[in-house]
DNA sequence: TTGGTAGTAGAACAATAATTTCATCGACGT
DNA sequence: ACGTCGATGAAATTATTGTTCTACTACCAA
């Protein structure tokens, strides 16, 4: 790029690299003023209902604002994007991100990363998938299937937790919890093969909690299985209704973790188990 | 249409009316078991990946899934929709609603839940306190540190993995990444009393990460010391800069996590933990 | 008035996307 | 083994959509 446009790149349109929603928004704002009637028209809307933009044909927004889709198309253009597609996105990537005006607030903060500092972007990517997680499952728990997995598990005398490969450290630190809670629970993962024997000992007035992500675990399944012929409550965590855990369970939750290139960080999971665990004490107390 | 077709309606698709995302969603767990492989798949997809199905095209989701775009007009038509694009306004009209939605759960967290849903309240704490975890650690955590971590953890032929109680989960998951992304590494926590002899093959050529928090566990430190003796290099996951293990490590990330009642999510660190395993393969294959 | 500039509308075009069709495959019952 | 029927994928067809182009209008300065 010649310095020429660069310069003018503030003061025309001349291919400006708007790099997120946020950005332009802002570059909206700062050029109402030079805008002409049309596209101040169009500028008014798109602000007003992202959404609409998002989704939205071109034509489907000339007619919501009233102006020819032509008008849309040099729009965007005038505001540096190659077509009415590439600002389209911005628009697109926004919802994605849910939770509009919460993480625009990051996303404005967000560190622009050094583009050769490899581990920075891997950083980057894992904590925006881990505050994705979390936002989702925030939004996707069910405060009844909560309270009533709840005193499922706080009804059991003794909870047995089942839970192989990725899905073990959830039931590691839920034991763990437990312990310190004070109440008795078994993890059934044990790494000798004593995990049959010691279900045997597991009734209906126990009780057991189930992780099991994709690919699911056959030992995790085959488990929860056992129990459920022996009439123990089961509540399970898992990642699609399609999970063989769900189908037997009592109660269940999905919690969709974002992945960043394929690796999935267990955060949201690991909050709903620690708010179980709390959640059951408490109910415990009661009884 | 003649009452043959209405009739088999709930049996077969003719043409039901489903609404909304959530009743579509119920129908298609419903009829999971009866659904052919290549439409499974495709369910699978969809509801694991809402957001992708109102956005994309028909080949774009085609491509995603690994089915020819065909076999998405026929999944939409199988339940009863008169093409992909009435299908595909349910999954857009579900994120309008989700981003609205969620405005509104977000206020209601400040003008606190309904009072009596004692689970509720727990609920929404913790995850409270998860999502200001993660923002902390997001912002705390150095871009540098975090390479020149990477870069020594990947420098050790072998990785030990030092961590007790509260911190296990955390080593156990990336144990488990470590042994998926071809890394070996060995994790000095085992329930039996070995970890002294195996510590003992550790050398300068080898590396090692500590993960500890308040109340610093006796054995990690002991282990982490016994190590640093021999030589070998050390990375530690901490809560405070006055941790013995922050004192003897070459780099050490501070990580708070935000407390509910005095319970910790671990989400924040475990996070970080999985970049670092990531950070570290792909670090490697340069090498 | 005239000439120039900037903005606009709408038709024409090119590209992309959705849908249908049809030949093939494979499981299952006879 | 044979035939049937549903499922499948590739390609043809149809529709929609984005973009460009050109002619027209309003406005301003000389």
């Amino acid at each position: 790029m010649p310095s020429l446009s660069e310069q003018s790149g503030s003061l025309l349109s001349a291919r400006a690299v708007l790099t997120g929603y946020q950005p332009l928004k802002e570059e909206i704002v700062r050029r109402q003023k030079t805008l002409p009637k049309r596209l101040l028209q169009i500028a008014t809307f798109a602000l007003a209902s992202p959404d609409e933009v998002a989704f939205g044909t071109v034509s489907s927004i000339a007619k919501h604002v009233g102006v020819p889709p032509s008008a849309i198309i040099r729009f965007a253009q005038h505001f540096g994007f190659d077509g009415f597609v590439e600002m389209q996105r911005l628009f697109r990537d926004r919802m994605r991100e849910r939770s509009s005006e919460y993480e625009e607030r990051l996303q404005s903060l967000n560190h622009g990363v050094d583009p050769d500092d490899e581990a920075g972007k891997t950083l980057e990517g894992f904590f925006a998938a881990g505050r994705r997680s979390m936002e989702n499952a925030f939004q996707s728990v069910d405060h009844e299937k909560f309270s009533s997995a709840a005193s499922i598990l706080a009804d059991g005398k003794t909870i047995y937790l089942l839970a192989r490969r990725r899905s073990f450290p959830i039931v590691s630190y839920m034991a763990y919890s437990f312990a310190k809670l004070g109440l008795r629970c078994e993890l059934a993962s044990s790494p000798m093969g004593t995990d049959g024997d010691l279900l045997r000992f597991a009734g209906p007035d126990d009780a057991a909690l189930a992780v099991s992500f994709s690919p699911y675990a056959s030992e995790t399944v085959a488990q929860a299985r056992v129990l459920r012929e022996r009439g123990v409550p089961l509540v399970s965590l898992t990642d699609s209704p399609f999970s063989p855990i769900a189908a037997i369970s009592n109660v269940w939750f999905e919690v969709v973790e974002a992945d960043y290139g394929g690796f999935r960080p267990l955060s949201a999971s690991m909050v709903l188990a620690l708010a179980l665990c709390v959640a059951v004490a408490e109910r415990k107390q009661w009884n």
